[in-house]
DNA sequence: TAATGGTAGGGGAGGAAAAAGTCTACATAT
DNA sequence: TAGTGATATGTAGACTTATTCCTCCCCTAC
């Protein structure tokens, strides 16, 4: 009996059969590939399939069964169940028949996971093998080989010790661009390990000798001696910092180039290839994973720069070693002093990587989702929500003796395409009730969606067509129809049952448990029945999915806007009070009340009441308490929040959403000055304070006190530059950058810095890279800063507290701010000359309306009654010249 | 082998369109 | 009194300069 945790499943073809083969480690630490025979492809369609198919080889048989259908309640159908002998000819007999008029299902699973869910085993689960013989082969790398008969699922929590490999590559380039791995070679590979390999714990490989470096005659000596690294310290995942865009792909192409097999993986005939697919890389590598740190970084954390630099410092506090680009080919040459910088700036980088997957434990959230999900933790790594909840779906829907539908076709995708962008309609907004309130407190609908889904039926399973009788008929406000759970409990209902369920489970379970590992393995569990639970909804509204359906996406949101509205007018009629603000599932509800205590009954009876006039599992729950709360617009307030803290204790913090302090595309002086004032206005409740606070900013800017760093503004380059409509400020730096260096250039991902610098005409125009600046010695455009950075926030903010833009900046000890921020920046015409060449006045202009005249009127002077200057394009004067 | 969960909403920058201001040439009145 | 030049005033169209409105883009809330 051997029992493992699955890592990679894929199949080979043996005499035109498919061989399953399932790649593990044991607790042990041993590695396992067991070998699974007796399993043939198949899938379903309906139509003439006995015509159609007729006597096509491949086929091996065809059985009538009986199936539930997904979509529509109560439908069954009589389909043929086609079983072939080869996986990969299911695309091809799947066209011929939708072709012929036939509907194929299940037709576009893929073989491992047909295989995975048949058995009941996914990506990252521990199986057992009843009964296994050794398999005598030397196709694969592992400790065991086995063929195993009989495979079973087995439930346990804790993780097999994983081996991990960080790895990273220098090499030089010839043009003095961006290396091209078809010319120039890898001069460095650094390789760290998380368990000490051979009593290291890192190795330099080089085609240069040195200090602790394993050199190589040739650079493909040393490819070979990487392979050689990879095959013996066997890891199971391997990482690095954008390995999957750049470092595989090279070293893969490098290894062609130099003729040698690029065998990464734990099978000794399959080749890694790194193809390119809409300008990413995709690597394959059989039974390990890869799991790039810099791709992890940049889905789950938000970050305005995602460089190695910034990451190491913001998230591990460890500095990453400065050594740049353009240096490299000239330390690699160099004296033996900047070679050994150099290597160990490669392997700091590798350090680096491989602290970031362990240190922030980055996996655990993706293990925990493939377990409950079945998918093979690549592919939850590699691919979005679609292929978790497809493949978490198809087992549960079989499980019942439900058949899946195939992907809709492109046609199909554009139909949905247009009638969604009409018709599917999200959550409700209200108003916000702009000012400054005292006592709020928030309440809102825990899980929103999925407790409608669950309250209502609502499946795809329960979808009530036509004239169909059903008794008690649940109707949603957009006229959907779905049977009651009395008929028949929906197929999704009942999984978001079990989902919400485990999760409280779980999370009980946590509150418990002391041993740190495990109380990690928990957290990431209850985090995962979050996120699936969270993600039908959108899934049945995604044009793609395969249980797409509009009416049911638009039953779930319009269910929820009549819930929220009920809801607001069922408080302020019963209880008296004025809801201020909600989104979606929250409302904010306005009490004159002081006291934590008696605010907290509140909220609970307000919840309460509200709870017990909704259907099913839907309730409405007191979360917290804002002692002072500033609504600005939809989706932007911030508030002095107390949360209770168990106990009768409470926490307390200053909460700020979607204003520029948590916006990553504003500036870091605008995010700093605007916290501390609106923590100033929250807390102290001092405009003045506030006030004065803000104009010292702008003084300072004005004087060119603040650090270049805080004005960096950064954006995110969605696309290429070329595919951009029209003009725009990052856009415009990416297209300079090129033209300076296209190896150094942001590309489609990146996040641009940029900071204005002084000069004429667009803003776009005056894009620059901040060390660019620097180095030149550019000016900053304070001017830009003030009103378009620092001011139109501020002045947000200070609205809503009934502060105009001119007391901000003209009243107080400071008086004339604004004349300063003009005098010093406007054009010519605000400071007088005292004398002009009468050749260049051009007319008089008004002293103190600046009304401008081409001759004196009549009466002398202005109609404000204002006298009158000379004007010129240079500027204006008291007394003219006559020569 | 291209792969990609949803909508609501604010706000900056650019750009087009509409609006307002200026300039110029010319007519008319004094 | 008619004709003339200088000056003031008005007006239409050309040209210039703010405003306004809309779209694209990014990012966030839920």
């Amino acid at each position: 009996m051997i029992e493992f945790q699955v890592i990679d499943v894929d199949y080979i073809t043996v005499n035109e059969r498919p061989v399953i083969r399932i790649f593990g480690k044991g607790m042990n630490g041993k590695t396992i590939c067991a070998f699974y025979e007796n399993f043939s492809p198949y899938f379903y369609a309906d139509g003439d399939v006995h015509g159609i198919l007729g006597d096509e080889p491949q086929v091996e048989k065809i059985e009538k069964v009986e199936k539930n259908m997904v979509m529509g309640f109560n439908r069954k159908k009589e389909l043929y169940k086609i079983t072939l002998k080869n996986p990969s000819k299911t695309p091809e007999l799947r066209e011929r028949l939708a072709a012929s008029g036939a509907t194929p299902y299940e037709a576009d699973i893929l073989f491992g996971y047909r295989f995975m869910n048949d058995i009941g085993i996914g990506g990252m689960g521990w199986v057992r093998l009843e009964n296994g013989n050794g398999a005598a082969t030397n196709t694969v790398r592992s400790a065991q080989k086995v063929k195993a008969t009989e495979i079973k699922r087995i439930d346990r929590e804790e993780d097999a010790p994983l081996k991990v490999l960080a790895f990273d590559i220098e090499c030089t380039s010839s043009t003095g661009g961006l290396p091209d791995p078809k010319d120039d070679p890898v001069i460095l590979i650094s390789a760290v390990f998380n368990e000490p390999h051979n009593g290291k714990k890192s190795v330099i490989l080089s085609t240069r000798p040195g200090p602790d470096i394993t050199s190589y005659p040739s650079e493909k000596e040393m490819l070979e001696g990487f392979l050689d690294l990879v095959k013996d310290y066997d890891p199971d995942i391997i990482t690095g910092y954008n390995v999957n865009n750049f470092d595989l792909p090279y070293v893969i192409e490098r290894m062609k180039q130099q003729r040698v097999k690029p065998i990464i993986g734990r099978c000794n005939e399959k080749q890694s290839m790194a193809k390119k697919i809409a300008n990413r890389y995709k690597v394959n590598i059989t039974g390990r994973i890869i799991a790039d740190s810099f791709d992890i970084i940049k889905k789950d954390y938000s970050l305005t720069r995602y460089g190695l630099d910034f990451v190491a410092e913001k998230l591990l506090n460890e500095k990453k070693h400065d050594v740049k680009h353009s240096e490299i080919e000239k330390l690699w040459q160099g004296d033996i002093e900047g070679y050994k910088k150099l290597a160990e700036y490669c392997r700091n980088d590798s350090i680096l990587a491989m602290n970031l997957l362990t240190k922030l434990k980055l996996l655990d959230k993706y293990i925990a989702l493939s377990k409950l999900s079945g998918t093979l933790i690549q592919d939850t790594l590699n691919s979005g929500e679609t292929i978790r909840i497809e493949n978490f779906l198809l087992r549960e829907f079989n499980k019942q003796n439900y058949v899946y539908p195939c992907k809709p076709s492109q046609q199909e995708i554009m139909k949905r395409d247009k009638e969604k962008k009409q018709e599917l309609k999200g959550g409700f907004v209200l108003e916000p009730e702009k000012g400054v309130h005292s006592s709020v407190l928030v309440l809102d609908f825990k899980s929103m969606y999925p407790s409608i889904i669950r309250s209502y039926n609502i499946c795809p399973t329960t979808l009530i067509t036509g004239d169909m009788k059903v008794e008690n008929i649940i109707e949603a406000p957009g006229g959907a129809k779905f049977a009651p759970v009395e008929a028949r409990m929906g197929i999704i209902p009942g999984i978001l049952k079990q989902l919400m369920e485990q999760r409280q489970a779980v999370k009980k379970r946590l509150k418990k448990e002391t041993d740190p590992v495990k109380k990690n393995i928990l957290h990431a569990q209850q985090w995962a029945f979050k996120i699936m639970a969270n993600a039908f909804y959108g899934h049945m509204g995604y044009v793609r999915a395969k249980i797409y359906n509009l009416d049911i996406a638009n039953a779930i949101t319009s269910s929820g806007r009549e819930i929220i509205q009920k809801t607001k007018s069922d408080i302020e009629k019963n209880f008296g009070h004025k809801v201020v603000y909600g989104d979606t599932d929250s409302v904010m509800v306005k009490v004159d009340e002081d006291d934590m205590e008696k605010i907290s009954k509140m909220g609970d009876e307000m919840s309460d009441y509200i709870t017990k006039q909704l259907p099913g599992c839907l309730e409405l729950e007191f979360e917290k308490y804002f002692k002072r709360f500033l609504p600005m617009s939809k989706k932007r307030y911030v508030a002095w929040k107390f949360e209770p803290a168990g106990e009768g204790k409470w926490t307390e913090d200053i909460e700020m959403k979607g204003i520029e302090t948590v916006r990553r595309d504003w500036c870091g002086l605008v995010s700093d000055s605007m916290r501390t004032i609106i923590e100033i206005i929250l807390k102290k409740d001092d405009e003045k304070e506030a006030t004065s606070y803000f104009k010292d900013v702008i003084s300072k800017l004005l004087r060119n006190e603040i650090d270049v760093e805080k004005l960096v503004i950064t954006k995110t380059v969605t696309k290429s530059p070329e595919r951009y409509a029209g003009m725009q400020p990052h856009i415009e730096l990416v297209k300079k950058l090129r033209a300076r260096n296209p190896s150094e250039a942001p590309g489609i991902g990146d996040r641009v810095g940029y900071v204005i610098t002084k000069g004429t005409g667009l803003v776009s125009g005056r894009t620059e890279d901040p060390s660019y600046v620097a180095e030149k010695g550019l000016e900053i455009d304070s001017k830009y800063y003030i009103e378009n950075q620092l001011l139109p926030p501020l002045e947000r903010i200070f609205a809503v507290l009934g502060v105009s833009k001119s007391e901000l900046l003209g009243n107080g000890k400071q008086m004339g701010l604004l004349e300063a921020i003009n005098g010093k920046y406007n054009k010519a015409t605000e400071s007088a000359q005292k004398e002009l060449p009468v050749s260049e006045t051009s007319g008089f202009i008004c002293k103190s309306c600046r009304k401008f005249y081409p001759r004196v009127p009549l009466i002398g002077s202005c109609e404000c009654g204002g006298g009158f200057a000379f004007s010129s394009p240079k500027g204006i004067a008291e007394r003219v010249i006559v020569s």
